[in-house]
Order: C-alpha cells, then sequence, then structure tokens
RNA sequence: GCGAAAGUGGCGGAAUUGGCAGACGCGCCAGACUUAGGAUCUGGUCCCGCAAGGGGUGGGGGUUCGAGUCCCCCCUUUCGCACCA
C-alpha cells in the first residue's frame, strides 16, 4: 500500500473498477426487499454546484447504508433538460438549444461521476428527447379526454423577461420566480390549462398518507390549497333587481352587513356604470379603485380606498337595504369578487367603514356575554349573536350551520367550499419544451393528436427570437397540418407545456427507461414504488412537490399505478451558502465543486458537506473547514496504511459469532479499542436509521481515529492483538464507506480484503462491547457539581453512596449539614440534597 | 399583521429521554521534528480569577433535588403566508 493518501489516483481507480464491476446496477427482484432514494434532478445549467454536491452526498450516504444493510437498491439520475435557460443561451449565441444542453449533460455527468456517485447510470432519463416528451403530449391527451386539460381565455402572468406565461406557482412575492427583481405583469391569453383544482380536496386528504414529510411543507401546501368552508349568499341591487352574490365564511355575522363591497373589475360594475345617475363619475371612481388594486403584490400594505356606488343591496336575512360600494381591496380572483362587509366583526371591514364613516353595529358578543367591539379593534371571534332576529342567542357555530341551511331552503343561497389554488396553466410562447399536441382545424374546432400520431416532434433549426410570440409559430412545417378528423387544412398549437409537467412524472420513468409501449412499465413500477425517501430543497414546496402528487393521482385515476402518493418520505436539505449568502455568480460567491475536486478530490468535498451542518441546516462554506475534512482523511489513510502490512493476513473476526473463541479474554487496552469501535458502529447505525445528523458520526469516526492514534501498546511487541486493530479499522472504514467511499475501498483492499465495501454486509454491533466498564459519575451537593468518583457499572446504590460522601470535597460540601434526600440516577450522576 | 422554526465559545456545531454544557472540527497559542513549513505529531484553548472559587446556553420570571432541554412573558433572526372575505 502506497504510504501517502493520493485521493486523484484513488477515486480514479475505484470509479472504473466500481463501472467495471457494473456495482450500482440495480435490477427488479421480485421477494427482495428494495429501497427506491431519489434525489431530484438537475437542470443542466453547465458545471454541478454545491448545492447538487450536498444533494448527492446525502442520498450517496443513505444509498449506500441501505445496499450494505442488505436491500436491492434503485438510485437513478437524470436531466430536467427543458426551458427558458438554454433557449436564452441559445438566442444569445445563436445556436440550437439541444447543442448547449447535450453539451452541458455531457459535461455534467462527468462531474457526477467525477463525486462518484452510486448511479445506475443505464436508467438515466433526458426529459427533452421525444422518446420521453411524447409521454407528456400522451399524458395531455388522457387529461384531455377526462376533461383535465382545457383551454381558456384568462388573465394570465407575464414575465417580461422570460417572454411568457408563468403558473401561479412560479410567481413569488409578485415577481417572476427566475428574475426576483422583474413584477409579473397581467394578459389576457388563451391558454392550455390543467384541472389540478378538481384534486383540490384530494391533495389535501392524502396529506395524512405523508407522514414522513416535513411539517413544514405539508403547511405550505395546505395554504397553497387554501381551502375554506362558507357560504354563498344572493344580495340583491335594489334599484336593477339584479342579484349579486357574496361568499362568506361567517354567516353567523350578516345582520351586522352594513355595506357590500364589488371589485372593480366586477361583471355587474358596467351595468352599474350604465345605470348610474352620473355614469361618468362612477366610471372614473371605478377607475381610479383600479388602478389602485393589488396589481401584482409587489405594493405590501396597501392603502384601502374605495367609493360609493350610489346603489343599494338588500340582505335576503333581515330585508336590510345597505349601500354598495366598490373597493380596491376586493379580489375578483377569489370567491365571487363580492363581500359583504361586517366592520364590528372583520378587521379589514372595520379599517375600512372607520376610514369611510360607515356605520359598524354589534351582532356578535364573546361566550360570557360581552361585547368586545370597540373603537379601535373588531371582534372577530366565534361567539354568541345578538341583534340577529330569530338567531339571536345561537352560538356563531349552531348560526353558520342553520343560517346555511335556511338560505338554501328559501334558495338565496348556499353552503360551498373556496379552495386558493387555481388551475395550472401550463401554455409556454416559448420553444425549448414540448410541443402541445392539439390541432385547430376550421371546421372542427379543437382536435386533439391522434395517439398513433405521437410524438408532436419539436423541430430543428427554428429561428429563436424571445419576443414573446411562440417560436414554433413561425415554422410553417410545424404549423401547417391535416385535420385529424376532416382532413382539411388546420394548424398546430404552437405553445409549448411548462418543464413542471416533466418533472411531474420522471421519477417513474426510472423504474423502466426504456420502455417504448407505454410511459411507464406497472410492472416495474409496483416493484420499485413508492419512492422510499426523495432528497431535495425546500424551493420546491409548493410547485414540483405539489405538481407531482397531482400527476399521481391522475395516473391512478387512468388506471396506470395503483397508489395515489409516489413518495414515502421526503427530505428537505438546507442550502449551501457563503458569507451568509446563497451562492450565486451575481454575489460573486461561488465555489466550484470540480475546482475542488481537482484540489482535495470528491472524497473530501463530500465529508466537508456532510461535516460542516446537519444536513437540514443551511451550511456555510469556509475554505478552512474544508481543509480540516482533507486532514483528517490523511490521518485515516495514514492510520490504516501504518498497520495494512502486518494486519492484511490476519483473519477478520468483525460480525463474526466464532470471536469469542478467538479471543478469550481482552486486555484493557484492547477493550478500550473494541468499546469505541462498537460504540461508534452503534452510534453511526442508529443515526443512519433516523436521525441523518451525519456530522455526529463523522465526529465519532474522528474520535475513533484518535483513540487508534494514542494507543500506547503495539501489534509488534505484542501488547495487543493484531485481530483487535484489524476490527477497530475494519469498523472505521466501513463507517467511512458511507461518506467517503473511494478512499473506503482502497483501505479496505489495504487490509487484505477484495471487492468494494459496497457488497459488505453492514456489521452488527456488538452491545457487551460498547458498554462502559468503569464509570466516572458526577456527584453533586444540591445540585452543583462538586466532585467526580470511578465506579464500576454494576456497583450498588450502597457502594456508590458510601463512595461519594467519603469524597473530600462532598464532605467539604456537606459541612455537617442534614442529608434530606440523595437522588441516584443509574450511570448518570449522584445529587446529595441538604439544609 | 398571522403562522412556524431557530437563538449555545472567536467560528461551524455537539449534548438523541430533564441528569457532567461546549463532543468533533475550524481558528488561535505553545512545543517537537525540520534547511524550511501553509506537511506531520504533541499539548493547551467558554468567561472572570495567581489560586481557592465564582459565573455562564438571547433577556426576565417559574416548575424541579436538578433546566440549553419543560411552562409563562419579552427581544432578535430566518422562513412561509399576507387583504382569500
Amino acid at each position: 500500500m502506497d504510504t501517502t493518501y493520493d485521493p486523484q489516483k484513488i477515486e480514479a481507480k475505484w470509479q472504473r473498477l466500481w463501472a467495471e464491476q457494473h456495482l450500482f446496477d440495480a435490477e427488479a427482484a421480485l421477494g427482495r426487499k428494495k429501497y427506491y432514494v431519489l434525489e431530484m434532478l438537475p437542470y443542466p445549467s453547465g458545471d454541478i454546484h454545491m448545492g447538487h454536491v450536498r444533494n448527492y452526498s446525502i442520498g450517496d450516504a443513505l444509498a449506500r447504508y441501505m445496499s450494505m444493510k442488505g436491500f436491492n437498491v434503485l438510485h437513478p439520475i437524470g436531466w430536467d433538460s427543458f426551458g427558458l435557460p438554454a433557449e436564452n443561451a441559445a438566442i444569445k449565441h445563436q445556436r440550437p438549444p439541444a447543442e448547449f444542453t447535450f453539451a452541458y449533460i455531457d459535461r455534467m455527468r462527468q462531474q457526477l461521476k467525477r463525486l462518484g456517485v452510486s448511479y445506475d447510470w443505464r436508467r438515466e432519463v433526458t426529459t427533452c428527447v421525444p422518446e420521453y416528451y411524447r409521454w407528456n403530449q400522451w399524458f395531455f391527451l388522457k387529461m384531455y379526454e377526462r376533461g383535465l386539460a382545457y383551454r381558456k381565455k384568462s388573465r394570465v402572468n407575464w414575465c417580461p423577461q422570460c417572454e411568457t406565461v408563468l403558473a401561479n406557482e412560479q410567481v413569488v412575492d409578485g415577481c417572476c420566480w427566475r428574475h426576483e427583481d422583474t413584477p409579473v405583469v397581467e394578459k389576457e391569453l388563451e391558454q392550455w390549462f390543467l384541472k389540478i383544482t378538481d384534486y383540490a380536496e384530494r391533495l389535501l386528504d392524502d396529506m395524512k398518507e405523508l407522514v414522513r414529510w416535513p411539517e413544514r411543507v405539508l403547511t405550505m401546501q395546505q395554504n397553497w390549497i387554501g381551502k375554506s368552508k362558507g357560504t354563498e349568499v344572493d344580495f340583491r341591487i335594489e334599484e336593477l333587481d339584479l342579484p349579486v352574490r357574496v361568499f362568506t365564511t361567517r354567516v353567523d355575522t350578516i345582520f351586522g352587513c352594513t355595506v357590500v363591497f364589488l371589485a372593480a373589475e366586477h361583471p355587474l360594475m358596467d351595468k352599474l356604470i350604465t345605470a348610474s345617475k352620473d355614469p361618468g363619475h362612477l366610471r372614473s371612481e371605478v377607475g381610479r379603485i383600479k388602478a389602485s388594486a393589488v396589481p401584482s403584490k409587489v405594493e405590501v400594505n396597501l392603502e384601502k380606498d374605495g367609493a360609493a356606488t350610489g346603489f343599494t343591496a338588500r340582505n335576503p336575512y333581515n330585508g336590510e337595504l345597505v349601500p354598495v360600494w366598490v373597493a380596491n381591496f376586493v379580489l375578483m380572483g377569489y370567491g365571487t369578487g363580492a363581500v359583504m362587509a361586517v366592520p364590528a366583526h372583520d378587521e379589514r371591514d372595520f379599517e375600512f367603514c372607520t376610514t369611510f364613516d360607515l356605520p359598524i353595529r354589534t351582532v356578535i358578543e364573546s361566550k360570557d356575554g360581552e361585547s368586545k367591539v370597540n373603537l379601535e379593534a373588531a371582534f372577530t371571534e366565534y361567539g354568541r349573536l345578538v341583534n340577529s332576529g330569530p338567531y339571536t342567542g345561537l352560538s356563531s357555530e349552531q348560526a353558520i350551520e342553520r343560517m346555511t341551511r335556511d338560505a338554501e331552503q328559501a334558495g338565496f343561497g348556499k353552503g360551498t367550499v373556496q379552495y386558493r389554488i387555481k388551475d395550472w396553466g401550463i401554455s409556454r410562447q416559448r420553444y425549448w419544451g414540448t410541443p402541445i399536441p392539439m390541432i385547430y382545424c376550421g371546421s372542427c374546432g379543437v382536435v386533439p393528436v391522434p395517439e398513433s400520431q405521437l410524438p408532436v416532434l419539436l423541430p430543428a433549426d427554428v429561428k429563436l427570437t424571445g419576443t414573446g410570440q411562440s417560436p414554433l409559430a413561425g415554422v410553417p412545417e410545424f404549423v401547417d397540418t391535416t385535420c385529424p378528423k376532416c382532413g382539411g387544412p388546420a394548424r398546430r398549437e404552437t405553445d409549448t407545456m411548462d418543464t413542471f409537467v416533466d418533472s411531474s412524472w420522471y421519477f417513474y420513468r426510472y423504474t423502466d427507461p426504456k420502455i417504448e409501449t407505454a410511459p411507464i412499465s406497472k410492472e416495474a413500477v409496483n416493484y420499485w414504488f413508492p419512492v422510499d425517501q426523495y432528497i431535495g430543497g425546500i424551493e420546491h414546496a409548493i410547485l414540483h412537490l405539489i405538481y407531482m402528487r397531482f400527476f399521481t393521482k391522475v395516473m391512478m385515476d387512468i388506471g396506470l399505478v395503483t397508489f395515489s402518493e409516489p413518495v414515502a418520505r421526503l427530505f428537505t436539505q438546507g442550502m449551501v451558502i457563503k458569507d451568509g449568502a446563497k451562492m450565486s455568480k451575481s454575489k460573486g460567491n461561488v465555489v466550484d465543486p470540480t475546482a475542488m475536486f481537482e484540489k482535495y478530490g470528491a472524497d473530501t468535498v463530500r465529508l466537508y458537506m456532510l461535516f460542516a451542518a446537519p444536513p437540514e441546516k443551511d451550511l456555510d462554506w469556509s475554505d478552512t473547514g474544508i481543509e480540516g475534512a482533507s486532514r483528517f482523511l490523511g490521518r485515516v489513510y495514514r492510520v490504516v496504511a501504518k498497520y495494512a502490512d502486518e494486519l492484511a493476513g490476519v483473519e477478520s473476526v468483525l460480525g463474526k459469532a466464532e470471536r469469542r473463541k478467538v479471543v478469550p479474554e481482552y486486555s484493557a487496552e484492547e477493550r478500550k479499542l473494541l468499546r469505541k469501535a462498537h460504540q461508534v458502529l452503534r452510534h453511526v447505525t442508529e443515526d443512519m436509521e433516523e436521525r441523518w445528523h451525519f456530522n455526529t458520526d463523522i465526529a465519532l469516526a474522528m474520535e475513533l481515529v484518535n483513540e487508534l492514534a494514542g494507543i500506547e501498546a503495539s501489534v509488534s511487541d505484542g501488547k495487543i492483538r493484531p485481530e483487535v486493530v484489524k476490527e477497530t479499522l475494519e469498523v472505521l472504514i466501513l463507517v467511512m464507506a458511507l461518506f467517503t467511499p473511494h478512499i473506503a475501498d482502497e483501505l479496505w483492499e489495504g487490509l487484505g480484503h477484495s471487492g468494494a465495501t459496497l457488497r459488505v454486509a453492514w456489521p452488527q454491533y456488538e452491545a457487551e462491547l460498547a458498554i462502559e466498564e468503569e464509570l466516572e459519575l458526577p456527584v453533586q451537593v444540591n445540585g452543583k457539581l462538586r466532585a467526580r468518583i470511578r465506579v464500576a457499572v454494576d456497583a450498588s446504590e450502597k457502594s456508590i453512596r458510601q463512595l461519594a460522601l467519603a469524597d473530600d470535597k462532598v464532605a467539604q460540601n456537606i459541612n455537617g449539614r442534614q442529608i434530606v434526600k440523595v437522588i441516584l440516577v443509574p450511570k448518570k450522576l449522584i445529587n446529595i440534597v441538604v439544609k
């Protein structure tokens, strides 16, 4: 064995051997327990970044552990390769996006191979090839058949930078998710939508299956879906005898309604303006309110504004007439675009009515009978109804139920459920995506492309402009086609699909990546699914992670899969930051992983990624920190190399039952070493099963190295048996194999083994060896630490007590006072309480 | 504004169930080896104090023999939601 650690040489050697041995190739094997480890597939931007390294180092540690535990592990990777960055680069350099994309994929694949992750590369999935995206089209057609894909003209979010439409999920704080400083504008466009709203209830309901998902993600999804139960009530515009429907979650407060608010865009508004006594004035007022209304939520805490329309509406519960106002804070996009205002019991209404001097009437008292409405605040809790005609005296809960029922019987309202989530707009006016497989025929209308004609190929050599028109519209060979129904001339849809469609089902494809007859093989999916562990960043909590759940439910409904949730367990890792900020080119704080591989080797980079912080927390990159990781691997290498020659021929006893016979009695020195080794093994085993605090696992491995370095005895002088040292080194190597596989395999070989550590069965720690024989027990007097005594692990309570009381320091602190009681926590401490 | 998570040495972090606070690493200090060291090895390193001793986990209170950990109030940071009727 070489005497110095040369990571470049070792890593190249083992990566070659692993590939030659097909070490990471996974095959479905019925009857063998499986484990599916999935990391979020990267977008091929050109180079991997530290976030990828962290993500894949975590996943690889788990995949390797599960393999060594005997599971049949599936650990795949692919490329989320459609999308805007490639198209923008293409425009800039006047080269086709495919060229960039495939070049970037090649480069990133090399970088991932350099990292040595245990992927089954035969299963690589690339979303931008027809063999993959044809199935996006197939899913789209299936959804169209079921009415889940539909076209409508609507106000959509438009990013002026991307020159395309964005889904609601892609708008963050009123700005584009890729251009955080670019406010989204609204445009009226014909768009294709997927009816995710049909699945809102199931997306909520099935969360009870997601017990191994982070609470945070579930809460975010819950808020995003935004279910609220309430009542729709028809008021009537008195002057025009027109109904205006409002939605409220608090129908119990309706006797306190003193005004009705309409959104400026409310469909009734035109009629009101026309019928108004002063149409010009009202029109300009509505215009003003519209202009001040939440344009794209860039302005937070918008000042409330409104104007009276001059009309009145009749409350169907008490027959009262209240004024109708237009108000800037009422959203047209939620509920009915009209609300009843109850200033006494709603903060917003209170604020508005106070400002505009509208009446405030209390109709709810707290349950102890006090009126809580005052000059400063509304009372918004549930309570007991007052001044509410026949409902007076009821609790809010009873009233909501009864009043809703009464409205239904009288025909002026009904109980209903509102959701915040909107249908998923998937049309993109860009080139580099999956063509939407639809055809427009002058006589037949909208006609789907027949399944047999899939894929609708994305044409090559398209002039890219990035001007907001779909580039495909300028390709006559693509656009001009014949109608599948009547055979007449027709035009193809020229928009492409949102790339989030691609990532909504890619992880199914890994289980049989080349199947040509269907998007997925049911057999393969049945064996490998669900994904046992998914690992990725929190930033996908409401985009990808909700779309993917939606897709699975649709797949279940069309009979492709038999379950409704694809991922059993989700882990969201922290970000890699530097100097307190997320690594980004614009901030100039990017650390390039490949430069680090060259300088330190992949094992060091992995080790540092796992050691610097627990995986769920943000990790602050430190240049000296990685030096430390590198130094440690050097120590590990040297401590093994030091013994390698004399131990290579020694029989290994780790994990073997006959060890007791081989070594009947260990010396104190030997016990010390084995104790530490098995304590480390116990800690790592328990940690890998649940907690995943790899930083502490590595810390323990470091302690083990310190222990090995500190042994006084040596094998050559016969004071310590070679098999004991060998066993200790083996534990060290196998633990390191999870985190730094290349050096581990090299050292494993150096110790006389052949083959990769991945094929070694994870050893069971031996509890007897891990036990301490003698403890240092802290002695407290009145809760303050005064001394430490050494006691045997099985010492009796009485003897511990005697020993503690005999201690000089303890006696001094008791100082003749009376002992009230003695608390002895076995193996922890002893506390003497005196007064 | 609402909701959640977090706050521990100079720094990253450890303390898994209420039981020795600061494991492990970085940095720093000293020493050894060395022509040399940004290699390696050894020792030290929470604060005050020469010491004995005392103090200490954002601040204040509480429960307990015992609190970083549990309870109450407050402060700060991060994240999510933010007129959703």
